[in-house]
DNA sequence: GTGGTCTAGACCACC
DNA sequence: GTGGTCTAGACCACA
């Protein structure tokens, strides 16, 4: 489920490409399965139609998806082997961008193993108990 | 020192904040030290004294800081009491994220931790050699 | 100069990302030269200045040129590499095109070198007396 | 034989158009020829009827077809003609478009008239051994 | 002033 | 119904 958050300063089509190439990564969206469309997508997360199709069109571009006209978008054969390839990289990136902002923060790499062990484990607890 | 990524979507004005709050919270600023000049700093990041100047404005209205026309910018008295306030939450929300984004790309918590610690290490290695 | 033809059924973004694109090749743009603002490309094109935005970024994304925020576009310093990649499959694309509707038209193959030779000899001459 | 460019920005519709015109030009299709039907021509194309009927409506209509209600549709008595008459503007236009195309691109007249003949003489290749 | 994002709403080609 | 293009005009970040 792709969800957007307004007050972010990531712009909302770029939320909206991260969130089906998180989609796709995880096979919930697999070749050949249709997105959503343009007009239900943008009615759903209340934003313009628009902003929906520049996301569509960009994952386009980038290869992920595919467009039949008059019909709607498809994700790609090879989508999921596109996302391998991108996927290291992006994960590598945000880990060493929050490595960053707590070595800020709290200095100690041992504080920040522990805390992030901390965090990780009580995230598996809400997920256990459901979600 | 502050540092800014001019292709991230967040506003460089921002990562000035940001930068500084980091600092005072590290207490590498402490009260009444002065700031750089906003000239000097946007000289040094090679941007405008525009965004240098925006980033001063609202750290004073949020208290962190206090302007001496014609002297310059200074931390504030209470400037740390104000970011030990906000710092555990930073933090939490920070790793959380990261966790959450994490686990929607790889799913074991193993090879989250893992990979976490992996971008650690290489963090601190290049730690050592200067930075 | 950039020429737009709002008849035609490529898409005007596609009309102007072609021109810069033969600028870029010709030389006539250099790496670093600036692009004309938005704004005034819309307003000398007679178009909305959105639709120039869009040729913009996907001549960034492309790589043929790269954007300061709150300055302007330029060309990139590996633009001409990159146009001398694209420019044989695009010329060939070109004659193949024109090739094959002639033989529908015409059949016979010297019948097609000759008009075709015909045209280039008439196009030359027009090109010597100025233009 | 129509052929049809679904990834070119000319309209399905308009391609169809094209096609029977210079196949009526060619005289591959005689007055009272019947066209195929639209539900084959679709078919064959993997495209939807609609688009066909399109094509074929509006052939109708600049009267180089007429239709049987509930039999088909066929070449017009006077097709040839009407294609005489359009014939010549037409390639010379397409010739002049890709000459002006390829003068922006290589500068060199030689290196125009060099380029199409190479691609003249791979075509001609392509069409011995079948296509 | 610049470009970037987003909205609202039009028209078109195609299914 | 679908997506694609374009317009008109708003607001924001940045120079």
């Amino acid at each position: 489920m792709i969800k957007v958050d307004t007050s972010s300063f990531v712009p909302i089509y770029e939320q909206i490409k991260k969130g089906f190439k998180k989609e796709i990564f995880r096979q919930d969206l697999k070749p050949h399965d249709p997105l959503p469309s343009i007009r239900d997508l943008a009615t759903e997360l209340l934003i313009n139609p628009n902003t929906v199709a520049r996301a569509y069109r960009e994952l386009e571009m980038e290869g992920f998806i595919y467009t039949k006209k008059g019909k709607g978008c498809y994700v790609s054969d090879d989508s999921t082997q596109r996302m391998t390839e991108e996927r290291k990289s992006i994960l590598a990136r945000t880990f060493d961008d929050v490595i960053e902002e707590a070595k800020k923060y709290s200095l100690n790499p041992d504080e920040i193993k522990k805390f992030f062990e901390e965090r990780l484990a009580r995230s598996l607890e809400g997920t256990k108990r459901g979600e």
